[in-house]
DNA sequence: GCGTAAACGAGACGGTACGTCGCGTCTTAGG
DNA sequence: CCTAAGACGCGACGTACCGTCTCGTTTACGC
């Protein structure tokens, strides 16, 4: 079971010309998503998933200066299926976002790679910077659904969307952080003490 | 606090005996706290440590299994400062709590090692779960304050105790994770939101 | 099966008062020679010997200043086996002195402590001063035979007795040192060619 | 010869490829040898080795398994210098094939490398084997000597060419082990006792 | 006959070296 | 100019022993 041929059996992979061959990225980004799945940020390196992915170390320090862009991509790579949601009410729509996260962080990947970039981002101030920047655009996509839900009316119209955002993503980090992404039933009440608070 | 170990070590340090030295201790200790102090978790090795220790590194790894059980020492060996608080409401309480907590990340070593101690629990199973035993612990000690709080009357006797404790928590992880503890001054804002949801 | 309890099983050893326990002395002895019987000089370590011994680190260091003298004493504390040989002329006290040596070598742990000596001796100069004096005591038993036949008229008067046994020895360790002591059967061709040389 | 690199380090040594750097290669042992001869064995470690020569220990390991290995190569690197001899009598062509092993011995860093070699050997069955190895080709090469010498009629044809070789080693690693290289003045005399005793 | 001295086991101490792994950089040979 | 490959210097990992130290205990000897 040579994990290399994993994704590309048959031919070895080569240089398409002067440019980035996507294929190698891509291969690369495969390698390192299923790493992060089977072992956890403790199997993750460079080498590692080189290795798996049949490419060569400075393909990869190419693309991606440091493991943390790595992370970041291989993150963002798989990000579509969270977004949507509109049931009508802001309840509705917090735990619907909430459910998808957990969901989304249990099931793939991506909550182990998110977990890695936050661990990353302790020890490498740029990384922080990212991962700061990740979050303030993840956060305005919910602020939108917050603003949205107090010009319904759900909320009065000096209520404090910031805060309402902090909380819930403070909490979702935590239950991600200590591996306790499995009791997603208490969503619904967590989301309601923030929003009878803010109202 | 280490200096007087770093400018005269007037004598070499050395066994006293079939038992733990507790000038060893104490040195490793100090010489942990203080580069993740200077270097963050980015520097902070285990040789690193031994190094400026003037210790061994079989020392170290005589009485730490690992480099989370000495980042969780390091911690665990300053937190005395967190602890008393009763100013007569909840709302106060926790403010103070949360206040005393910011300040003690901020301006002592524990912010440090907290951060790598979750950092490291993000690759290291047994680090998780030393960590969530601690968690438990501490929580609980907010969770008094909380349950003080309604016998009080602060809060309707029903109230969700372990659903405001985690949110305030993961309030407090997500600034100190994402370097924003400076910003203490909304505090009071956040527990009021959740006291008052919790009403 | 715990070593140490091997030749003091049932109680524990401890002082006799302000002077040396022979009791430890042999335990430590036959620990080594034990270990140096199973696993070579490879496994052959004072902390070894300690374990197997059942005794302190310091009390081997106390009574013996390095490794080197107690593998000479492990291979004295056996030697008698190797002394008396008169069988009436010189090649024959020869061939029986070799042959006795030989088995000595390959039957008791005498021949792992011997090539550790010369080992050791390689790199420690004081290990290999007690080599030298020990040899020169050794080459003087082998020279008295070489004299006793010259007496007896197997071999001229000026024969170069010297010569002789070094000649000798150096035949018996190139064999004891490359692992060849198994091939015994050459013994007296070797101490014919000698002899001849020196008529 | 270590010298240009030790103190015009001009230029930092790095990879020239996927493939074994000469430069560094020649610098490991180039140090490795100088370690031999100025520390003997006691100094000799890869730690050392890696340091001196400015290389990485994984490079070291990459090419030598094990610290004999590194050693034989350090011997083998010097050793044309013992080659040739034809003085037209047999005990000619010995007196000089031990007095240029003896002088090699002694004035280059291969003496030091040899006397480890054997040590390492009695602890390190597989550096044994190696030994056994470089010790049959070696000995080949006297051994012709020898068979030329019965060829031109310097012994009868029946004469014990292997016990003949086998003697004279011993004698010299003898000399070699116990450090008494210098007194070189009684070789003629050894091989005119072990070329009589043929006769 | 009792205090002292020395040896005992145990095991911690500051170190050095081990052999391995991953880092990020470099150079190749070949599309 | 990109690609796979892989060597390079570096440095941390966790372990094994080194030789030294101090402990608390156990005798025997000498005052």
């Amino acid at each position: 079971m040579t994990d290399a041929a994993e994704t590309a059996p048959t031919r070895r992979r080569t240089s398409i010309g002067g440019r980035r061959n996507p294929e190698s990225a891509a291969a690369i980004l495969d390698a390192a998503a299923a790493i992060l799945a089977e072992n956890g940020l403790g199997g993750f390196s460079i080498e590692a998933v080189a290795r798996r992915a049949g490419a060569g170390k400075p393909t990869i320090y190419r693309w991606w200066p440091n493991k943390a862009a790595l992370l970041i991509d291989v993150y963002a790579r798989q990000k579509e299926t969270v977004l949507q949601a509109d049931t009508g009410s802001l309840q509705g729509d917090l735990e619907d976002v909430l459910s998808r996260l957990f969901d989304f962080w249990r099931h793939t990947p991506a909550g182990a790679a998110f977990r890695s970039i936050i661990a990353e981002a302790q020890s490498d101030p740029e990384a922080l910077e990212r991962l700061r920047a990740f979050l303030i655009e993840r956060r305005a996509y919910v602020r939108e659904i917050v603003e949205r839900g107090i010009a319904r009316g759900d909320l009065p119209a000096d209520a404090d969307g910031a805060a309402i955002v902090e909380m819930l993503f403070g909490f979702a980090w935590m239950r991600l952080l200590t591996g306790d992404l499995g009791a997603a039933e208490d969503i619904p009440r967590r989301v309601h003490l923030i929003l009878k608070g803010a109202a």
